[in-house]
DNA sequence: ATATAGTTTAGAATTATTATAAAGTATGAA
DNA sequence: TTCATACTTTATAATAATTCTAAACTATAT
């Protein structure tokens, strides 16, 4: 019980989401980091067992991910394969991916400018843009 | 049997890929239109089904499909949703995508012109880059 | 024609995800 | 503090996309 986890309480709460420790240790996991994380349900509730040696149902892992999703905590997002990835960046943004090793890493708006951008079409327009740079070993 | 199937027929050949008739048909849906096709696999299994009406077993469609992806005939996209897409735009290429009705669009390379790109993380090179333009129904 | 390797197929297995419904818990009111 | 209640967790079942399996079928070379 420190002051990061009444943070979480709070920002709980507020979002009208009752502050259970599942829900809290998963807080603690996604959103006590310096960097963006980019996870799968998989990773999630590998780092639960592991890492943090909670055992919480596979169930509650997805209710609670897509909880956040809803709140508007975590996007989701699907790209390289068949499983969702979820991402502690909710802001649009673009992405460096490598196959290989299946990573992501975060590019911000202001790092990459679109100079010549297609017409929509027809009866349609352009919400948003999102680029992902393909990455792999230098040789 | 007409002149576009014979040119299927060879190129299945000249990939080491016997020209069974199931392999011509799904060539003849996918590789005989004008402009690009994104499709699912369910797509494709109720396009033969309903406007062909043959039946290919379901692992034959999977099969071939993965088939010519190895052959480089069409590329996988992972977009939107926890199905796989293909596209017989094996190119670089950019497109538009709409949430609602999951409508994928092509949009050339030369149509999009990227002015500043990111560094990469270090010892990774840039291999390529795709955009996503989000569109939806204009208001 | 025949042998052989490649292909199709139905069905089973696997994997990611969602649904169900019973047991447990947070919260506000009495 | 109870207590009632709605919310949450959980094990398990169900579903959906995909892959595997092994037997039947077929294209191709000899
Ligand atoms: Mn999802
Ligand atoms: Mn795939
Ligand atoms: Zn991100
Ligand atoms: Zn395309």
């Amino acid at each position: 019980m420190n002051k990061i986890n009444i943070n979480f309480i709070a920002k709980l709460r507020t979002s009208g989401l009752r502050p259970t420790k599942q829900r809290l240790k998963i807080c603690d996991i996604l959103f006590n980091r310096e960097k963006t994380f980019h996870f799968s349900i998989n990773d999630l509730t590998k780092i639960l067992e592991i890492e943090h040696n909670e055992k919480i149902s596979l169930a509650t892992v997805y209710n609670t991910v897509h909880a956040f999703k809803k709140k508007g905590y975590l996007k989701e997002i699907h790209i390289g394969n068949e499983m969702s990835y979820f991402d502690t960046n909710t802001s649009s943004h673009h992405h460096f991916y490598d196959e290989q090793t299946k990573e992501l890493t975060d590019i911000s708006s202001n790092e990459v400018e679109i100079k010549k951008i297609p017409s929509p079409p027809s009866g349609k327009k352009i919400d948003g843009a999102e680029v992902i740079f393909k990455i792999s070993k230098k040789i």
